[in-house]
DNA sequence: TATTCCACCAAACGTTCGTTTAGTTCTCGG
DNA sequence: CCGAGAACTAAACGAACGTTTGGTGGAATA
């Protein structure tokens, strides 16, 4: 319970946070130094360890803010009812708008390699969330509502490697409004494809 | 030129390469050190300065070698004549294959950051490969063969978001012969979709 | 067999890393 | 205005890094 009295803080933890994963993702999380860090923040590098653990909980907590955001997708009740083929509707719409809101957070979730018991974690977690999602292209699989002659498992992947791919090129510094045309081409294309001619 | 005096080596250099290029990309590459590329080889660390120059000539070497197998998919004759759909089709299909058969290679071409001069080099020469993916991408559109109300530089990137996808989850120590599947099943969610409804 | 050349290695080098220690500066409650 | 407490920092720590040095051992040539 902070009761006001020291100097003020020139940032909040989550402000720090969030610069912080933004240099993770241009560097790489190995790649950066606690230096890189104070540069980016105009902090000197041992004060982060007044804020934090350390490098490796600032990864935790940034991978962490992102699996959040994910999980909190499938709990919608738009994701947990209705038709196998809507409720994957959904969850591939709204799956792209939490990467488009929470870019950086999840940009660094889908880099992250299993080095360390808390990567090791993160990537449990997510398999998870992946496993989910892929028993709901099953359901719809199983409705007829999509193609049979994929297997689900490998659907759900190429579906979310499509979605996922967002993390590698939108830069909402340079298109700030363009998150919602990303959203609608991403459900678009992932549902009827590129081709203009009909299906199968 | 090798005149087979003196002691024969282990491995050649490809096959040197080959694991390196695993290593780099189970624990990432700024997360390998030298002990770990000796540990794996069965070499001492010091031994790979008489076969390359150092850390980041093995990192150039094992992207050169995805870049050159990319290029060679866009000089093949059918990338480069003919109507632009099916020219695309079969630039999606062969990079898929390329994908597949150059795995370990493609995957460390596609996780670099440029932090190196080595590094940019390579996000350069793959910039200059998607821009002429993206003129084909537009051409097709042109001609009406693909969906119009999809930008065609966002409908590249989503498509290859995709493709390059299968570097992410496809493992072929556990499904040797998945290969073919893989690339029907990028081919077909492409042009078509998951969705057995009509286009549109 | 003597010579040559290549593959390989042990040990050490200078540097940079994440982290710790021992403080200083600033703000506010009393 | 005093003192508590939080934000912040300079300097240094041991460890690990990529690389270099100086050499050993073995196979082919002559």
């Amino acid at each position: 319970m902070p009761d006001g009295r020291g100097r003020p803080p020139r940032y909040s933890r989550d402000e720090l946070l969030e610069k912080v994963v933004t240099v993770f993702n241009e560097r790489g999380y190995e790649a950066t130094s606690m230096e890189d860090l104070a540069r980016a923040t105009g902090l000197n590098k041992s004060s982060f360890y007044h804020h934090f653990n350390g490098k490796e909980e600032l990864l935790g907590l940034g991978v962490g803010r992102a699996l959040d955001a994910l999980a909190a997708v499938l709990a919608e009740p738009a994701a947990c009812s209705g038709p196998p083929a809507r409720r994957l509707e959904h969850v591939v719409r709204r799956t792209a708008e939490v990467l488009v809101a929470e870019l950086p957070f999840v940009t660094l979730l889908l880099r992250v390699r299993g080095n360390t018991e808390v990567e090791r974690e993160a990537l449990g977690r997510r398999r998870d969330l992946d496993a989910r999602v892929a028993d709901m292209v099953r359901a719809a699989a199983d409705a007829g509502d999509i193609r049979p002659d994929i297997d689900p498992r490998l659907a759900t992947r190429l579906l979310f490697g499509m979605v996922n791919s967002i993390t590698e090129w939108y830069r909402p510094d340079l298109r700030p409004t363009a998150g919602p045309a990303v959203v609608d081409a991403v459900v678009t294309l992932a549902m009827h494809g590129l081709s203009t001619r009909s299906a199968q």
